[in-house]
DNA sequence: TATGAATGAGCCTTCATTCAT
DNA sequence: CATGAATGAAGGCTCATTCAT
């Protein structure tokens, strides 16, 4: 029963590794299977399909960072002070190890951007990130509960805004980092901490 | 002579056309051609090599750009007004027509995260990119030097970083905004405007 | 020992079912042992090759029509009559439920066309159509005797040959039936009883 | 342009050449393009889909032997002695050189059986059938205008039944002949023979 | 020069059959 | 014994790229 988890993982971890340095469509079944050591069949046979393996491993990477945020949550700490938490994770994913699992978000959203991929697997994907947004979602009224972030309502969709758009480029930088000839300039880490903390000092401000 | 750029502008924009409908992998060669109403040796004749094509195709959608900031920049308004106008083209990303170009970068970026392309093809388009970086530097610095943006130095990176991210993060939206099942939630544009009011009010606070 | 047995005609059933639905290609032994309810393993421990269990399903559909015919033999009546029964039989393999029975065999006589099949595997096929053979030709026998079939040593050989012909095309209607689209007219059963009262008129012609 | 034409069809006899030694399920598109000497894109390129050349060779095996039957029809015979003829030709698809077209459309009824195929495919398919069908039912009509042939109207069926059957045993005798081990007794050509006489004797019968 | 035709390498997926429990 | 798991070989089909007209 076990083995057979730990297989599963297994193929999904060298699913993971191979979509990393390739991506999805340049990584084929068969390169998977010889990545986790196993036949071909056998990993259509615990993935019908190559879009159940992407889906998985796309879970993977949301739900690996969930327990992150799930913990600054449960921190004993004001809310302003756990959106700095949230903020410097998604400064973490930049040089982290879980870079690659933002990397690997970021090149989903492309993927599906053009392959229509059938809605129930997107589901499960979308369930994974909703936990996320909710976690996020709950520090935010917390903090303007505790008096630590001070914003009328309309102020309030800003704040989910200005965190949620840190998040999107700062995962971007995530898959620019591993660019071998870098495009477009990346911030450095200091750089996002200074811009980190101007947010956190606007949310601070009395709503005006 | 001319007949053979106009030919090339029409191959160039009808894969265009495709690479936005369909991303750049799932567009074949034949696609592009039969689109073009030229055959796929002709095509092949002006771009031998599918990258090739793609890079030109990205280059347009960068330069396409060019004019829009260039002209915010030889505007008679001061540079913080300039600033505004540059993040205002920015949301226009999102809606506008050339949301279409937004969009080709975004999966440009991830296109080249994967393939390896050749380190000259790469050049054209870093160096297109520049030249736009080069106008939004020299906005900063000429806000700078007419006194309505107020900045020291390190603060000066941190501008060019909160541009850097609001730009990142509002290309990206115009690629979300093609999905036809959102997974991840996208800002409206009135929350990217009080987005830019803050910014833009920050901008303009006395260094610390 | 006996649910060894059991068992195994347990396959057989779910294989002919499958078989009659899909065609032998397309029936894979996991479908087999799926609709058996057994594992593939067992399947293969009791037909250790696809062709084993084939053979034994044809075999099985080619017993099934031999009581009848048994049966119609061992009648008492005259040998013409018994003819006339026979083609009776047959012109029900059409609408009866042997009809897939009739059409499996007409599927297997096309699958032995192209696949190299064992030998002795065959053989066993062809045991069990002699057995059938020689009822009918026995019948025959019986009506010259008795009086009732009227022909000469040459005309024996026609009408075995006239019987064979009739047998070969009703069975291959039984196929058609099933077709979605048919391409080919079917005789209605009331025609086919038409032509079998023509041919028995035939063999009780006085030989000339 | 007749290159191309040329081209085509010999990929068509390539395939059926293929087809008939070993079945459409076993002949592989890789094989057809080896024995026709080219590339298997090419021949993707001229039949988009394997069913796509199936139904050209099957279509061809039909059409081959309408010029047969359309010259009977067009002789200078009377009615009955066209159906002799027609029945004749049948015999001819045992020992003859269509014994393979014959064969290949025994192949191709039960191919259908079980592969769903897509209906306008399919109907060109019966559209070359039609065309031999409505041969033959002139041949019946002017048989009997000529007073060669003596039906009532309720015969008139009969004799298309007999007709019919006839022509479907014998092309599924052709398939036997080409069984390695026969399992079912297959008719000699003089046997056949007989049997077309007795026919041809029934239908000059004076109608009961 | 412009083009349709040709093509091999490669991809996803299936299946009969063997292993290991 | 019974069984689910494992697997390589193979099949249909696609596509970037090259030829030949």
């Amino acid at each position: 029963m076990n083995k057979k988890i730990e297989r599963r993982k297994n193929m999904i971890s060298a699913a993971k590794r191979l979509f990393t340095e390739h991506g999805f469509e340049n990584t084929t079944m068969q390169n998977i299977a010889d990545e986790a050591h196993v036949g071909v069949a056998t990993l259509f046979r615990y993935f019908p399909k190559k879009d159940d393996i992407i889906i998985e491993v796309v879970k993977a990477a949301i739900e690996q960072q969930f327990p992150r945020f799930q913990q600054i949550k449960e921190s004993n700490k004001r809310g302003i002070e756990k959106i700095d938490d949230v903020l410097t994770a998604y400064i973490g994913f930049i040089s982290e190890e879980n870079r690659e699992s933002a990397m690997l978000l970021e090149a989903f959203e492309l993927y599906i951007a053009f392959i229509p991929i059938e809605k129930n697997l997107l589901a499960e994907v979308e369930k994974a990130y909703e936990k996320i947004g909710r976690i996020i979602s709950a520090i935010v009224r917390e903090g303007k509960s505790d008096g630590s972030i001070k914003l009328t309502l309309s102020h309030e969709i800003l704040s989910s805004t200005i965190l949620n758009m840190f998040g999107t480029a700062v995962k971007k930088y995530s898959l620019y980092t591993l660019l071998p000839d870098v495009i477009v300039p990346v911030p450095k880490k200091e750089e996002l901490i200074m811009v980190k903390n101007v947010l956190l000092s606007y949310l601070q401000q009395p709503a005006k």
